[in-house]
DNA sequence: TTAAATGCAAATTTTTTGCGTGATG
DNA sequence: CATCACGCAAAAAATTTGCATTTAA
């Protein structure tokens, strides 16, 4: 079973789908459990194999709109890697910082009391060897904000219509 | 032309790679120039464009690998996208901060001198409503320093061999 | 019985790979 | 003539979408 704590998480993402007007289908209600079960940032393949080990039809469609449900209702925080699955964080859905080993690649939580300054040298604190950082900032340029339609992605501006 | 600083650094490129044992064949050459010309961290894409005007028949595999050289000799930076292409940096190759529109996908440089904290609101320095963050690092993690093959990734953990 | 949930398969998109040709030293 | 550069097309891999069916209020 799921902890005290993450099963008042677990109440919060139901109460905020249910909000959004969405069911709480058993498939989703096990794919919750899944996502906040594993403390390893798991990929929408690992839920996948989550939810099948109890309802074995369950298509990886699902999952998908599902994580997308969460993610309309700011219910998980999606960690994304190119040319590789993103990752999904149920437990804490507000960005926070991340170690990301390169070679089993597994996700932790940074506990954010260790980190004064993103430059800061983490690697004795944390035992990682560090190879790269990133700190980006996502958002709404000066320019979009007043003049939305104005500033559209160059034909081949880069982010497709995902 | 470039101007005088990224005159230095296309030089700094072609010598890294040649050093690396690389020929800086035309189409190389014109690639760094568009690389470091554009100021908006232009995509795979944006690059293979900018070669095909003078190169017409450059394919995007071209593009690709080279860019793979420039990474291996560390002289770009990759700024993944999940989902979208990835942008590249090759005027300042090493991590630094970047300010992300969602609207119109331009991504631009964040001051350094700017940011004390990586949790600071940084909205009205830059004019962006912040959105998301994201503060990752990457490394090798404890165990698989000592033990590179013991913690291999499970058969489905996330990332794939890219 | 209407709308939402879901499975399935096809489609999309980005990136990688294999292979053959051609240039170069 | 051996190696590297490179075009081309197919392959991979993750994600999205369209459509038909089932489920359920």
């Amino acid at each position: 079973m799921l902890g005290e704590v993450l099963q008042a998480r677990l109440g919060e993402m139901k109460a905020a789908l249910a909000e959004r007007g969405v069911a709480i289908t058993p498939r989703r209600q096990r794919l919750l459990e899944v996502l906040l079960a594993s403390d390893r940032h798991p990929s929408v393949s690992e839920i996948h194999e989550g939810v099948k080990r109890y309802y074995p039809g369950t298509s990886l469609a699902t999952i998908y709109n599902t994580i997308e449900l969460l993610k309309e209702t700011d219910q998980v925080l999606e960690i994304e890697f190119s040319g590789a699955s993103n990752r999904y964080d149920g437990r804490i859905p507000k960005s926070h910082p991340h170690l990301v080993c390169e070679v089993c690649e597994k996700v932790e939580d940074l506990d954010i009391g260790e980190l004064k300054d993103p430059f800061e040298d983490i690697s004795s604190s944390t035992g990682y060897r560090i190879l790269r950082r990133r700190v980006d900032y996502y958002g709404v340029c000066p320019d979009c904000q007043g003049n939305p339609l104005a500033s559209a992605p160059s034909e081949n501006g880069g982010k497709s219509g995902k």
